[in-house]
DNA sequence: AAAGAAGTTGACAATTTGGTCAAGTTTTTT
DNA sequence: AAAAAACTTGACCAAATTGTCAACTTCTTT
């Protein structure tokens, strides 16, 4: 009960699922416990790399119960890749044309970090996946992530088009803020290297969200003369 | 001989043992396939992920004549490993106290972006290193990184003293250039999905360089006012 | 050219792994 | 409360995987 309790808990802490242990009591709930332990090891591990009794074992349940919910290793992963997406474009909302430049892109570092924070095992996950390549994404969570990105691009365009900020590559910009603001969770060791900390706390996110926006926010602003 | 030929070509584009196969050269050829074939295998899939039938097809050798030179999976990925550092640190010999910050700076930018490209596979496993927790670096190997990186920022610091750039977070500068500038080898599939085009080629590499640089050294100019 | 060292190889053993299943228990329905 | 559905579980199997090795070939030394 104590596992049930945590696990819950670390599932709502993640972004896995939001719907409660009420409608479909034991199935939703251990499908869940499975997906969270699922993301967690494939975060570390990948497909290839991850052992289904690791996530059984992570998960609480024994290994057949794992296969009585998923008829195979595969189907967990592209199970628990499906919800990254989602996560993934969130933060873009900050990005639109109707808000002020400086405003937008602060909002959108601040979103994203706080995501990266918040979901760390999930966007592991993520950049695990595309660093073998991606071939377990979706073409349609692929054609939805292109169709974002031009359409927020489109926003950069208009800013710089109204003389609001200085003319810039606006999908190179997206690629600079997605890299740096989800180095920290992806690579926490390596951040905690050259921070010279232990481990990254609130402080360090928020001296980072500080960095990137007063560097990016400065190098756009339009400069008379 | 197809085989010898093109293995020794990848190798020596790469930067894997610059030694050539000339004082020892039946061993010496034959670690450098498979520490070659190693790095990309692993670069994909990790320690656990990676199947050492694959490096020894990869490297052309039959998977006995693997173990005749590592005794083990783990030894042929220590030993990837303990190449990565050098390449990494290799590009900061730029960020130096006696040049001009602005010149330093986009050197830099554009010796990680060209070694990322040439070194895709090496960016991508020690990404994939730290991804899983840094866990075979050795103490000495982050021992070094971490002097590296105080050693640097203390180069930025003495450049904002001097009144040359804005004041700044130098630790947090240096993980946004480390993550912009690996990101493009790293995570391929996504850079290309965001910029639109199958694969990346010199053009958008420049593009990058280019984005980068604008949009941090406009942050970090003094303004008068 | 003979002997010893170095390198090659496929077949083999031991272990790990993904996945199944039949026999049980618990929960829900009627 | 009985029957049906949903869930649990450890034992089990087949395939995959790591690592070994003895017989063999090629190179180096003298």
């Amino acid at each position: 009960m104590a596992e049930e309790l945590s696990a819950t808990h670390a599932a709502a802490e993640k972004g896995l699922a939001a719907q409660a242990a009420s409608d479909e009591p034991i199935r939703a709930r251990n499908v869940l416990k499975i997906l969270t332990a699922a993301v967690e090891i494939f975060s570390r591990k990948g497909l290839d790399g991850a052992r289904i009794v690791e996530i059984a074992k992570a998960s609480g349940l024994p290994k057949g119960n794992v296969y009585y919910y998923f008829s195979s290793k595969e189907e967990i992963y592209t199970a628990a890749i499906d919800h990254l997406i989602h996560s993934w474009d969130d933060a873009f909302r900050h990005i639109s044309a109707d808000r002020e430049p400086g405003d937008a892109i602060e909002a959108y570092v601040r979103a994203k970090l706080d995501n990266a924070r918040e979901n760390a095992a999930e966007t592991r996950l993520f950049a695990n996946e595309i660093l073998q390549g991606a071939e377990h994404l979706s073409v349609a969570a692929r054609d939805h992530m292109r169709t974002v990105t031009s359409e927020k691009a489109r926003v950069i365009d208009a800013w710089a088009a109204a003389g609001k900020i200085e003319k810039i590559d606006a999908r190179h910009l997206f690629i600079l803020l997605w890299s740096v603001t989800q180095f920290y969770a992806e690579f926490e060791a390596l951040a905690c290297d050259a921070l010279n900390v232990d481990e990254l706390t609130a402080v360090d996110y928020d001296m980072a969200a500080k960095t990137i926006t007063q560097t990016v926010l400065r190098g756009l602003m339009i400069r008379l003369s």
